[in-house]
DNA sequence: ACAGCCTGAGAAATCGGTTTCTCAACGCGT
DNA sequence: ACGCGTTGAGAAACCGATTTCTCAGGCTGT
């Protein structure tokens, strides 16, 4: 029963061959379209069936002219934003049949320039393009292309079609749950501010508290996305008077070494205080002492959106262009 | 000047018209191949170039049999292992002119089972299998594939190509580097008993320390991969007598959570205990304080030379099955 | 001057499908 | 019995390359 020789591929010629039909039957037969009668059809389905028969798709493509395959292009080279969206972007076209060409560039033009090439050479579909920051492009220019191109978490021309997490809702989240908790001396600790997710995740924790009239201890600390960050704000916090009783961390790192910092100053989480990040790394989230309740940007979600709309921009269908904001979730631990 | 049009594709019989010769002579003359003479091949490679000739893949690889793209399968969802695997398979690739199918599958052998079909669909030239665990194999059996498989960081038939890192002589440069450090007792805290590598990495621990009579003091304690288990594990350390004066963890979170907990305890590191990682995760490494000394396994190499050995098995070339050991480098940092 | 070889180039087949066009056979209404 | 529309199926063109085969013309040797 072993399979000697190195299994030639079944054709459509062969199929029809052996259905005793014509090539152009058995294709009209097989995408169930052209006039066959149902009796020929089945009898060609069940032959291919029998046979094996796996359409060569690189045959089909040539005259289809469309390769279900698409280019992912990213400058994410730790993959924490890449892979949860690689991952959503994969599940909803594989469903499609279509298939994603992954090229990290980093933050090389030529290279990128050469990665596109080849996905365009080998007639993908259309592209996406990701990236770790909303408010900066990759370093390749893809306004001229022949094929639709779609933008998530990067930046893109405003009439082209970009997705990105709803950071302001997001913030105003986590400073809701940090209110519901009773914290009313609220601090943000956050990344550096030239990124524009961190003015609007910080415009939206302002108005937040406005909003209960909670301004008065209302602080914003602009720093670096790491934990040693989150260490030092502890310290320039606990150092003043009027101490918070909740902080609202940029991001998980920073959250982390907010965490830390605390504990290692006898503060209790979430007793005394209560925090809150952002990202959802759960890696980072999980392991903390006690584990963070954070932001989600659900970036799998948006991925398959990206995807989606890709796909239906591919097919000509009408897309609203402009930025989509997708909604992040709060994910409720123990911090 | 602006590009009106969805800018037709120049195909080869543009060229051929416009160099006034047949598609043959174009396509020789373009590859380099067949009997054309100096000048019409270089007024044809000319008029390429004018027209921004750019062939199209999918028809060369129709006849050449060659679709110069190949599949990465991962299981790898937090793309820790996954994406500098994946950089260097690119790099390595993208010099021939290969592109990559990324597939995230996770443990789900049915979308495993569709993603292979639909990269054999489109004539993928070969297939490179990563995970993260060496000793576990992926949810789809790749044995009787049509193409080439490599196999990296996860278990592979003997017969087959497999790639991983050296963690035996990984290990042992971790010891030999606290033991240079002149430390001589020397714990191993690592992770679940039932990993391959565990064993490797504790097997070349015990050894390298017996090499050098400094066995009386070793202890190996496994738990999970996690940074609580280093902190019990400094926990039951220090709450005996005979305290290790230096650590080898079996991987960075460990580590992180060891030194974490020294520092609690007000042990100082490097002063009293040196410590070393596993894995250069540098967003974990580079936080710890002080930062961790750790080992890297190389893994953008790694992939690199899964790419190439792949392509070598595509044409057909020899190539040494059996587990290849990459070796691993000692990123020195402070702790 | 003629056979034989080499050179450069094109015609045509091919890869594995899809799609358009054509056509014979059949049913139907009158 | 005749015209007409419908149906099922095949022949052939096509997608955009590569490759084999063929052949005219020039060169060489005797």
């Amino acid at each position: 029963m072993t399979n000697t020789g190195p299994s030639e591929r079944v054709t459509i010629y062969d199929v029809a061959h052996a259905a005793r039909v014509s090539t152009a039957t058995a294709s009209k037969a097989l995408n169930d379209t052209g006039r066959v009668s149902l009796e020929t059809r089945d009898r060609i389905k069940r032959v291919a069936r029998e046979l094996g028969f796996r359409p060569n798709a690189l045959a089909r493509s040539l005259t289809r002219k469309r390769s279900f395959s698409v280019g992912l292009l990213t400058n994410d080279t730790y993959g924490r934003f890449t892979l949860p969206l690689m991952a959503g972007i994969s599940e909803g076209l594989i469903d499609h049949g279509v298939s994603v060409f992954l090229c990290a560039i980093g933050d090389n033009p030529d290279l990128a320039r050469i990665h596109v090439n080849a996905m365009l050479d080998k007639q993908v579909d259309g592209i996406i393009a990701t990236g770790k920051r909303i408010d900066k492009p990759l370093p390749v220019d893809l306004t001229r292309l022949s094929v639709p191109v779609v933008y998530a978490l990067t930046a893109g021309p405003s009439n082209a079609v970009t997705l990105v997490s709803d950071d302001r809702q997001g913030a105003t989240a986590a400073v809701n749950h940090l209110l519901a908790q009773g914290r009313r001396r609220i601090a943000h600790v956050t990344g550096p501010s030239d990124f524009q997710v961190v003015h609007e995740r910080a415009s939206a924790f302002a108005q937040a508290l406005d909003e209960v009239g909670a301004t008065t201890h209302a602080r914003v600390l602009f720093g670096s996305w790491s934990e040693h960050w989150g260490h030092q704000a502890i310290e320039a916090l606990w150092s003043g008077a009027d101490k918070p009783d909740g902080i609202f961390c940029g991001n998980d790192q920073i959250a982390r070494g907010v965490v830390d910092a605390l504990r290692e100053r006898g503060v209790s989480v979430p007793d005394d205080v209560s925090v809150v990040g952002f990202d959802n790394w759960e890696i980072v989230a999980k392991e903390t002492r006690p584990p963070l309740t954070t932001v989600d940007m659900n970036l799998k979600e948006l991925g398959r959106q990206a995807g989606l709309a890709l796909l239906r921009l591919v097919n000509g269908e009408a897309v609203e262009t402009g930025v989509w904001k997708l909604p992040c979730s709060l994910i409720v631990r123990s911090s």
